[in-house]
DNA sequence: TGTTAGGTTAATATCGACATTTTAATCCTT
DNA sequence: AAGGATTAAAATGTCGATATTAACCTAACA
């Protein structure tokens, strides 16, 4: 992170506000409001804004501005439904191909998530069990093996961060935390018996049930 | 695509000139010979390279420049496995979930392809063909209905454009028509009948048996 | 009272210029 | 003559300024 450019430091950080919410759906993007917030110049301004333009967390009109990009609950869906897709496929492959040192990163993995949970449940540190959470799933989809694949997963996941956080502000200190832990016994279970079936069926649910939930919000 | 800012213009022509091959991999891309082709100045230049950063065909140093991205063995792999994963996955959710208008629109497509092949055969302009070619295989996809998983599929096939483009250039006005042709017809049977693991298998050799002639090249 | 027209304000998109850093070329020393 | 240090050249990243365009507010008219 240190040592580059405007332009990428604001884009970090413009990213995280508008993942995290800071920044609205649908809220415009005033070039004057983003100097004063970030301390740069319009143009590596503009230079963020465009990458995140293709990224699709925002949107820009010509000559009317940028705006975050509004929340439906159609895209909500779609991306929740893509990504247990996309998680599957991953999954799979990685059950196809893992070799012993994925496995031992597995159950290492695992084990972070499950020994911190108390801990960061009673801080209510959601943030930092969700970190741990993210590792441990990527710890099993990174045997696929596949960097293309890889990368797809992780925009898809960014762009359901969005949602998630959404749900998160409304839901402070709340937290499904026991659900998932069993769900990630099983998944493992699963997963280190190359069970195939097994393991994309759980996972696609792991993905899809917290989704209903959002689907309330909007 | 008139009236867009001078970033947006940039974007679509040095985005083909990368995809095309006119800047090959690896070239540096100095300012000033990007400001004399495109005729803007560096702010709209500095834009569109950003966005191209983001869709991995420009690097970027800090301090030292832009430059086309490398092509790799690996990634020509890669690129093309996702894709045949990702293709297939397309289709069979099309399977499931594809309308008699989507079925009309696939008999529509692949009766244009196959009426034009043979006048584009002729005249050897294989950039009309493949717009047939993608057309076709849009028509398919279309019928799974997720937005995020036709933009996905987009993405990694411009990608890959950039490595078939660099086989045409070596292989100027030669073309693998006829192969494809069966290939199609095979595949619109196997897909209008709702075969699923037919129409999955053969989608997916569709896109990794032309990849296996690209890795002679590099 | 609702609508439209005009003028005012604000924001955007682009350019030119400057400071900083990298790249190269040259020169000096051993 | 070779290697390293110094200097010159070029390129990059950033800012301020300007022209152009959209948004807004007011007022006049239907």
């Amino acid at each position: 992170m240190p040592q580059e450019n405007s332009a990428a430091k604001v884009l970090f950080h413009l990213k995280q506000d508008i993942l995290t919410g800071f920044f609205v759906a649908g809220h415009k993007l005033k070039m004057s409001a983003l100097k004063e917030r970030y301390q740069v110049g319009v143009n590596p301004l503009r230079e963020a804004l465009s990458q995140l333009v293709v990224m699709q967390l925002v949107q820009v009109q010509d000559q009317r501005g940028y705006r975050v990009c509004p929340v439906t609950q159609t895209e909500l869906v779609d991306i929740y439904d893509t990504r247990a897709h996309i998680e599957s496929l991953c999954v799979g492959l990685a059950i196809e191909r893992g070799d012993e040192a994925w496995e031992a990163n597995i159950v290492a993995a695992a084990y972070r998530l499950q020994s911190n949970a108390d801990l960061l449940k009673a801080d209510g540190d959601l943030q930092a069990w969700e970190k741990l959470h993210q590792g441990f799933h990527y710890a099993i989809v990174k045997g696929c093996g596949s960097e293309e694949l890889l990368r797809v997963r992780l925009d898809l996941y960014e762009k359901a961060s969005r949602y998630r956080n959404l749900w998160l502000q409304h839901n402070a200190g709340h937290g499904a935390f026991d659900v998932n832990q069993m769900e990630h016994e099983q998944l493992v279970t699963a997963v280190l018996a190359r069970d195939l079936d097994s393991a994309k069926k759980l996972i696609s649910q792991h993905i899809i049930v917290p989704s209903q939930v959002l689907q309330g919000l909007l």
